[in-house]
DNA sequence: GAATCGTGAGAAAGCGTTTTCTCAGAGCGT
DNA sequence: ACGCTCTGAGAAAACGCTTTCTCACGATTC
């Protein structure tokens, strides 16, 4: 095979800024400095090393950029399930943005087991200059060992007692009261809330907003059921909603809604005549479900690239540990077909 | 500032190899054999460096890694829009894939704009040990003349003359064939075609699939409208569609499919009693769109994962520029209620 | 018991950049 | 004309790792 030492250098090889540093009869940090326009350099050898560069197309590796500078201009994220629109908005928002500094990102997606996150977060963080975790499942105990370790790091619907990580939120609680509330004012007595992850923060803050929603009405019937995050979650409760003879249901999200509705339809309960569903987000094909779904809504679009933004403002900070903004937005109703006032007396 | 040689390297700098060595009494090589189990090395001295690090919580550079290897564990991934769903289905396969086999992914999004791709694939390649090119909207001659630069590549959507690139496509003309098909067999006389963006190769096979029904239908009129591949731009057709006279509509996707058919809804348009939809790719709303959409179903979850498996055939081999397979997929066809027989008469 | 072999660890050479350090030569003032 | 500063380019170190090369030491063999 000749694994000898000189030679088929030219053949198999990348060209490098040895190669152009040679073609243009300078050496490697002079060409250096041209491709990066530092230090001043005598025009006529600029040119001559331009020409060199072009005619060879060379291209600087960044691997060997990173090392050498300590950066790799790209971010990490890390989401529990890449199937979700509300994370692959995130993602895309996020990207874009990205994009538009000239930073990549790469992307983990942890498929909503907990303890992967912490791995696939330091390792991310290894290969980025930061990390944004959107909607980390781990326990506060964990993100806050974890966070200093991730520094230049985002939190997107999780916030840590260190103040000095900026985090996204969304008010959920607030959210889900108002729905709650648009239900009651429509005539709902019985209403049921169908509970996303157990160790989704997001779905905390949904309960404990209607803990105090509980306390507002107490006459008012609220039933809590256990469910998931995605459209599947949502259709194999479809039972269960119908046994809860709850006529408001409020779904953990527009997907499991979703996949009620679906459920519901299939067993012939007819939404909103006989039951009004809620949604929470307000994704895109929020409009067009059949009928079209009543939710709240989630700025999504804003949520990745203002995630940028803040990463960006701590990478450039690098170092003076100044305590980092906490953003929250409040959620928006949107009224749509899939509630409506409940039939007068429920058959018996 | 004291920007001095010695001292403070322990205080600032992230813990390296070579802490870990001088922790156990070793040098910078063997730490590296431990950790990569490559040489023999005495189990004692392996016992205290692996000590060592855990106790100071070593994990190496995967930059410096990266360099020393040539690899970089990673592979990129450039879409001509990360909103759009199969994109994001076709992503999340391929991530999901990779990291079963360690490998992470970056993405890339050219936001429709052509002259980009070739930038970014570029750039993606540099920084990842391979490339995945989904849908790429550049001319054939450019493609060609990439291709071998990106060599561990990947296409999806899109072949090259040159057979040792793997592809995966999916049967566009043979699909809106049947579409159109199903459409005629329900008595449809007048179809319309609202094609997708003009640099789409997929857009292309779809023309060529419909030329091909012509010669086969000489008596259907069937009518081509420009269109664009997102929500909006279906939104948008609805006018001309309306104008158009045609009864039978095959959007160029399934958003184009649903933007249309919010516009219909707005306009008074009933489908599918006076006029038939259909879509293309069965995105998971597909089913929930009022009404539910007649479309074609593309086994998309599949494209990501089988896109991995061909990359990694390619990295493993590793030289020996073998022909790739050329993998095609053939959609079928899913009838639901946005297609329905014709008025028998129209009005006048 | 001397020559040979094998084992395993350290020294050092990469990997491809950037950047500091060093120094030659030009320009300037006196 | 001498020494001074200043400009700009090359040499070399650094980034953090892997791997080849080298060599010392103990074990084997005749």
């Amino acid at each position: 095979m000749g694994r000898g030492h000189m030679a088929r250098r030219n053949t198999n090889r990348r060209v490098g800024i040895a190669d152009v540093a040679e073609k243009a009869g300078v050496s490697h940090a002079t060409v250096s400095r041209v491709m990066n326009g530092n230090a001043a350099v005598d025009p006529g050898i600029a040119a001559r090393v331009r020409a060199a560069a072009a005619e060879l197309k060379y291209q600087p590796n960044p691997v060997g950029r990173s090392l050498a500078l300590g950066k790799t201009d790209t971010i990490g994220i890390v989401v529990p399930d890449l199937a979700n629109p509300t994370f692959q908005a995130i993602l895309r928002g996020l990207s874009i943005a990205a994009a538009q500094d000239g930073y990549r990102v790469l992307i983990a997606d942890s498929s909503e087991v907990t303890s992967e996150e912490a791995i696939l977060a330091g390792e991310a963080r290894r290969r980025c200059d930061g990390v944004v975790l959107c909607a980390p499942r781990m326990s506060d105990a964990e993100l806050e060992e974890l966070a200093p370790t991730l520094h230049p790091l985002v939190l997107i619907n999780r916030t840590t007692v260190a103040t000095n990580t900026p985090s996204l939120s969304v008010d959920y609680g607030q959210g889900i009261q108002e729905l709650a509330q648009h239900l009651v004012s429509l005539g709902h007595q019985r209403l049921a809330f169908l509970s996303g992850p157990e160790h989704s923060a997001s779905n905390r803050q949904r309960l404990a907003g209607l803990d105090q929603f509980r306390t507002g009405h107490p006459d008012i019937e609220l039933q809590m059921l256990d469910g998931g995050s995605n459209f599947d979650s949502g259709h194999e409760s479809t039972e269960a909603i119908i046994a809860s003879g709850a006529t408001g249901i409020l779904a953990f999200n527009d997907l499991v809604a979703m996949g009620l509705l679906s459920g519901l339809h299939e067993r012939g309960v007819r939404v909103p005549e006989d039951i009004s569903v809620t949604g929470f987000d307000d994704i895109p094909f929020a409009k067009y479900t059949t009928p079209p779904l009543t939710t709240a809504a989630v700025p999504i679009n804003e949520l990745g690239s203002l995630a940028w933004r803040r990463m960006r403002e701590q990478i450039q900070q690098a170092g003076e540990a100044a305590t980092q903004a906490q953003d929250e937005f409040s959620p928006r109703v949107e009224i749509r077909k899939s509630t409506a006032a409940p039939a007068l007396k429920p058959a018996s």
